[in-house]
DNA sequence: TCTGGGGTCCTAGGACCC
DNA sequence: TCTGGGGTCCTAGGACCC
């Protein structure tokens, strides 16, 4: 029911044609080292390489963003901060006395992300934006798509898109990419187009002929694993994509082979909504190497547990799955959920669901885990007021939980042992938490370890 | 390139219900 | 008792995006 909210009778797709928009997409150019660059000058004209899971000095975690500057020394995003040293040594290594350091003008600056700061800035961001357009879709923390049908016209957006430009330019102090075009699709490839401090207009007459050649991993949907099948099969260009044959895509990719058809055509019949409300919240950690034993595991395990359930209480979120990812050398993601019969909100829960579900990966390498809450609802929007919430609570909770004692890995074939006993309440009143916060509180009775009566 | 973290959507099989 | 078909929910995995 709650789902229904995002999907309102005017975000039904068009089926007769592409809709009559001019689609505006806005694209931050390397946000991460613009906003290091916003309160830090001297970076500016530097190769500077934004790290996460890094902290200063060290040599662990993933490049999130690289400068141009930095990217002329081969380093790029996702790539491992040893690989990017490699390429690019610290400044702080620079030694103009000792002949084996590297020269100063061939290293970077590295700093680690600062998400809050980031999102102050893209904040102001935003705002020009939504001053800018009825409609405005934010993908990302750097990125967003305008309906400005309603604004201007094909014959003088080009200025358009420079105003929103220049005043971002001017009132946030970052470079941002434009691109304007009839579909969603067209728009991102607009803006990538000219990257950076690109300004690309693409009109309904040129769409086709503009996607035509470009490379069919350009097309805003096709990753490595479907480029290279399509390269299999001799398709390289978007031109190929769109002169291919229909049925054999949807038979070969499924629903999206169509769909990777048609917007490789230029038709792409989606409209510039909002994003409605998140669907689920996860953290996870990378151990800097696999790790077997189980207690450090368990210990991860607890502090995203905890760190998930803080998420979604600070949003207003209750939860109805709570699941877990353990990744295992080379890189084989496992994942285990389990679905409880109402949504809610209870830390403690979290985390013994958890546990629970990591225990079959509790004594084997692990490089990763990480822990999710899905199934959300909004506490002051779609939710049952608490009252009914509660009743209904109640009503599910009057068969006590068993407590057996048994593997969650014993449960497979047990599938008629399940009841719809919830979760009990720990003093068998729901009550309200003592701060009074309105968030009720769930956990498993004393001594129940075992989820296997979900 | 030996792979970080936070998301979305889709698919496929099985359970279960009518 | 056997058979059928449709619909929905759940779980696991995969692909993709930023």
């Amino acid at each position: 029911m709650s789902d229904d909210v995002t999907r309102l009778p005017g975000a039904s797709p068009v089926e007769d044609g592409p809709p009559d928009q001019l689609v505006c997409h806005v694209d931050m150019d390397c946000f991460y080292a613009a906003c290091e660059r916003l309160r830090e000058p001297a970076l500016r004209g530097e190769p500077v390489v934004v790290g996460m899971g890094y902290e200063p000095g060290d040599d662990a975690g993933a490049v999130a963003t690289a400068s141009y500057e930095a990217r002329e020394f081969g380093v790029d995003s996702a790539m491992a901060i040893t690989t990017a040293l490699e390429r690019l040594p610290r400044r702080e290594d620079a030694d103009l006395e000792d002949p084996d350091a590297p020269d100063i003008d061939e290293t970077g600056l590295y700093r680690p992300v600062d998400l809050d700061h980031y999102q102050a800035v893209g904040a102001q961001v935003k705002e020009i934006l939504h001053e800018c357009a009825d409609v405005v879709r934010e993908v990302s923390i750097d990125e967003a798509y305008l309906d400005v049908t309603d604004r201007t016209n094909w014959e003088v957006v080009e200025g358009f898109a420079r105003h929103v430009k220049q005043r971002i330019a001017r009132e946030v102090g970052v470079a941002a990419s434009v691109g304007v075009a009839p579909t969603l699709s067209a728009a991102k490839v607009a803006s990538d187009h000219d990257k950076p401090d690109g300004l690309v207009v693409i009109t309904p007459d040129e769409l086709v002929e503009f996607l035509a050649p470009l490379d069919v991993e350009d097309v805003h949907g096709v990753g490595p694993v479907t480029a290279r099948k399509l390269r299999e099969e001799g398709i390289e260009t978007a031109g190929d994509l769109a002169d291919a044959d229909r049925d054999a895509l949807v038979d070969r990719f499924g629903e999206r082979g169509g769909e990777l058809h048609d917007r490789a055509r230029g038709r792409d019949y989606r409209e510039v909504t909002p994003r409605g409300d998140p669907k689920s919240f996860s953290r996870e950690s990378a151990f800097g190497s696999p790790v077997t034993d189980a207690e450090p595991k368990r210990e991860q395990v607890r502090t995203l547990a905890a760190a998930v359930a803080e998420r979604a209480q600070r949003e207003g979120a209750l939860y109805r799955t709570i699941g877990v990812k353990a990744v295992e050398p080379p890189f084989d993601v496992n994942t285990r959920e389990r679905s409880l019969p109402g949504p809610v909100d209870d830390p403690a829960l979290v985390e013994s669901a958890a546990l629970d579900l990591f225990a079959e990966f509790e004594d084997v390498a692990v490089r990763k885990v990480g822990v999710r809450v899905a199934n959300l609802s909004f506490t002051d929007r779609d939710q049952p007021s608490l009252a009914s919430f509660t009743a209904a609570q109640a009503a599910s909770e009057t068969e006590p939980a068993a407590t057996d004692g048994d593997d969650a890995s014993d449960d497979e074939d047990g599938a008629g042992e399940r009841d719809d006993a919830a979760v009990d309440a720990t003093d068998g009143d729901a009550s309200e938490s003592p701060a009074g916060d309105g968030h009720k509180t769930h956990t498993l009775p004393p001594g129940q370890t075992s989820l296997t009566d979900f």
